[in-house]
DNA sequence: GTTAATCTATCTAGTGATAGGTAGGTAGCA
DNA sequence: TGCTACCTACCTATCACTAGATAGATTAAC
């Protein structure tokens, strides 16, 4: 595999678990198994390497918004959908949103990666408010934004407690809206 | 003021805003007028800054929601003003739950930490749900996982975007849901 | 086709800054 | 006298980051 891509895979993964600041070019280097001078000639600075995973996470979920857009035929089941992105690397390996961990630390973080990370819910609720559009909604905007803080927020509790029962109540509480 | 009460002010200030680890104790110290090594005898490690930040936290909390039940009347005037405590917070500092940025580092903090956190979300679980319960709810656990999640997700997001519309649609979301 | 030049991706070695943390001293107060 | 709350001075480890060298692959010139 591509050296860049193995150090996002690698980065990504740690920073979702840690934050940002935890991560160090050091420790992504000796799990990949190079040296942490050869990161900067990939990733001049650790900013660059911030723009580039919130800019790839960001467009990831992209093309998997436009994969469910065709799959997914109502507006219920693309939302539906849209969660368990989400659902299956909590379930799978406890990791929360890379985007809700940045949010976190965001007064901390270059305003270049907080610029990607706007981006990324930004497109998330845009992307939502056109499926309660879909549904009729009186304020899609507003569903939108519930549904993506309420997912966030789930993804966060959930893995602190490693208990995905949060995360499946915020799931339950969505389709509930349906009914 | 006491020493290590200012200590906590501004950890607990700088760590809702940048994250644990982007939070020293030069910092810290700096912004009191006082040196490091002073820190160190008020909190001898960094993880016992983190345990007494997050039980502080938590207690102040413990002691809003007990404020709340005397003097909000209905169950849905508890929920609002427990939504209220975040958003003062939010809208006037611009910060987020402690315990939300904390648990979105949580893989890489100290586990005594981390268990002082998953204290915060299991004490408030529980007393929304007596909330949701009052108001003969089907499934009141559910209800208080959903709306937790739904606040502390829809902070990050606000704070990120310094746009307060988010919170506002949370807070409307768990309106409507009395209805 | 061979040679020369260039590019890519890594390395070794080291920089200055800063991190958390410690030892030991001291001024003021009970 | 002993305790509290600070200090100076320092330690070691680690941080992001840089300079300069090198091996190997690719490209261009003849």
């Amino acid at each position: 595999m591509d050296s860049a891509t193995q150090i996002l895979n690698v980065a990504e993964r740690r920073m979702r678990q840690t934050g940002y600041n935890a991560v160090s070019y050091r420790d992504i280097a000796s799990e990949i198994g190079i040296k942490s001078a050869s990161l900067h000639y990939h990733f001049p600075k650790k900013e660059d390497l911030g723009i580039a995973l919130a800019r790839r996470y960001s467009e990831n979920f992209s093309a998997a918004l436009q994969v469910i857009s065709v799959t997914a035929k109502t507006p219920q089941d693309k939302i539906v959908a849209f969660a368990d992105i989400f659902r299956t690397e909590l379930k799978d390996h406890n990791l929360v949103c890379l985007c809700a961990v940045l949010g976190a630390e965001a007064a901390g973080l270059p305003e270049s990666v907080n610029r990607e990370v706007k981006a990324f819910f930004d497109i998330n609720i845009k992307w939502l408010t056109a499926q309660y559009e879909a549904l009729g909604s009186n304020n899609p905007v507003n569903d939108a934004k519930v549904t993506l803080s309420l997912l966030e927020g789930a993804m966060v509790i959930s893995a602190v407690n490693n208990d995905n029962t949060i995360f499946d109540a915020a799931v339950s509480s969505i389709l509930k809206d349906f009914v």
